[in-house]
DNA sequence: TAGGGTACTAACAAAAAAGTAAGTAATGGC
DNA sequence: GCCATTACTTACTTTTTTGTTAGTACCCTA
């Protein structure tokens, strides 16, 4: 159904580190724009020109093609509704609902890391400075 | 100090994304064999040449440039003895030790989500076969 | 009949990530 | 002097991912 090709190395080695149960849940989320989109998925369904809107530097291209992986992975649920103009609802699935406070946790961990890193570096700079 | 390119698109994106917390942290273990690397460090300090053997398909290379952004993140420590031959160790960082039991849950989502994947592709798969 | 709205798709180009192969420095032991 | 060991570099190629631009189908409304 999908174009295949596995015989580089490259693509070898995306299934070896795929063995490791936590390198293949990172993965399914991996795409540029994965989190983004799941992340306004988490109040609700919304559909694809909502999306666009709510992830201002997407292009529609990015926003299919991560949708459609997503989808593709057990992550979204699309549901077409036969009308013109078209009309197509994404919806988080039962699967990654069970993430959703994982995120939370994650989320949190980001926040104290970024801290953590900017006091840092903020130190580096004053020593720096004191060596001049 | 290193190399930057600040102007295409696609690295205005990646400041964009990583402004969501989640994404931000999720990006720090983004590279291929990071996380793998990690899980290695789960266990205590390593030095480079335990890594390389512990994840076999890993080129030096790649191990290298994973540690490096690794250390320049705050996620790994490096320690230099001054021998010869050379002894270098790796360790997780406090940082990077707090992710360790959220590493757990994701894992642990993970083996789900292959379960259901697998259920879900061996039905599909029936289905098939019930059509010819 | 022309234009509008929605959710895409296709062909192509640019950028980034990953992989290959062949080095390097330092020094202890033979 | 020569080889072995360790932890890397360097120069280059391949593969993958991301971005750009210009379409498409559908029917409704003016």
């Amino acid at each position: 159904m999908a174009k295949r090709k596995e015989s580089s190395t490259n693509s070898e080695n995306r299934n070896y580190i795929t063995t490791c149960d936590l390198t293949y849940a990172v993965c399914l989320v991996g795409g540029r724009w994965k989190l983004l989109i799941l992340c306004k998925l988490e109040k609700g369904k919304l559909r694809f020109g909502e999306l666009r809107n709510q992830i201002c530097n997407i292009t529609e291209r990015m926003l299919t093609l991560q949708l459609r992986e997503l989808e593709r992975d057990g992550m979204v649920k699309r549901t077409v509704y036969a009308e013109v103009p078209p009309r197509v609802e994404y919806e988080l699935t039962e699967i990654s609902l069970k993430l959703v406070p994982i995120w939370g946790l994650i989320s949190n961990w980001g926040a104290e890391h970024r801290e953590t890193m900017l006091q840092k570096n903020t130190a580096e700079a004053e020593n720096l400075i004191e060596q001049e």
